[in-house]
DNA sequence: CCAGACGTTGTT
DNA sequence: GTCTGG
DNA sequence: CCAGACGTTGTT
DNA sequence: GTCTGG
């Protein structure tokens, strides 16, 4: 799955590689977890860059906290499960990172491990995203990060992780055009292992309050 | 028709 | 909002 | 994902 | 054990 990650690459630079103006500004972040505000892409009357909060609140939720538990989206169901197939159709997104952590389970106790691809470049992650009203008035951008089962790599550390969208898919993903289940659920597949790495870091990174580049001592 | 759920992960 | 179950 | 709380009453 | 918060 994708339970934590890192942008440490400036936004500057994340904007020129997705073709989208850079209307962001942020420190680099070496431990991003659920109900933090990602930097996301999408493409809402033109493409852009946006912050959304990670933990997807359905537009008809009465809670707030269903975004605590809706962090990831399986993509074998995607297309049938009533909280997503509305927003397949219209509310996708790339979720930008640079490397994700995943936690491995070896008799009886938890390794974090960090997950990059091998040239360290940044990436999409495959996600959806809505809006949600408070009843204060507040307006929230919610989004979820979509999964898969591993690739050869993962399968190492664990039993599912994260859709990364090669850069010529991002373009279809984010596609207004393109609506189609059929079109879009072939993307929805496990990134060569042989463009990855995964190396041991910190348990440092269990706590979520910790920050900064330590963690991947 | 209305009522009620709507999610993932991991663990057992 | 949209789907399933009764 | 992990960490940390998990309750009520009454009083301030 | 299960839920909430970050």
């Amino acid at each position: 799955m994708c339970g934590r990650f890192t942008l440490i690459t400036d936004l500057q630079t994340i904007a020129e590689i997705f073709g989208v103006p850079a209307t962001l500004e942020a420190q680099p972040r070496y431990n991003i977890a659920p109900s933090q505000e990602v930097v996301a892409i999408l493409h809402e009357g033109q493409r852009q860059m946006a912050w959304l909060r990670w933990g997807l609140i359905p537009s008809w939720a009465r809670e707030e906290a269903i975004g605590n538990r809706m962090i990831n989206a399986r993509a074998e169901t995607l297309a049938e499960k009533p909280s997503f197939k509305r927003l397949l159709r219209s509310r996708r997104c790339l979720v930008v990172a640079d490397g994700f952590y995943e936690w491995q389970q070896t008799n009886g106790s938890k390794k974090p491990m960090y997950i990059t691809l091998r040239d360290g470049s940044p990436f999409a992650f495959a996600g959806l995203w809505d809006q949600w009203s408070a009843a204060d008035g507040r307006l929230l951008r919610t989004c979820t990060i979509v999964t898969t089962e591993p690739n050869e790599l993962l399968a190492t550390i664990h039993n599912r992780m994260p859709v990364i969208l090669p850069r010529e898919d991002c373009e279809r993903w984010l596609d207004p055009t393109v609506q189609e289940a059929e079109a879009l659920l072939p993307l929805l597949r496990p990134y060569p292992a042989a463009e990855m790495q995964a190396r041991p870091v910190s348990r440092l990174v269990n706590d979520p309050r910790n920050e900064g580049a330590a963690l991947l001592a």
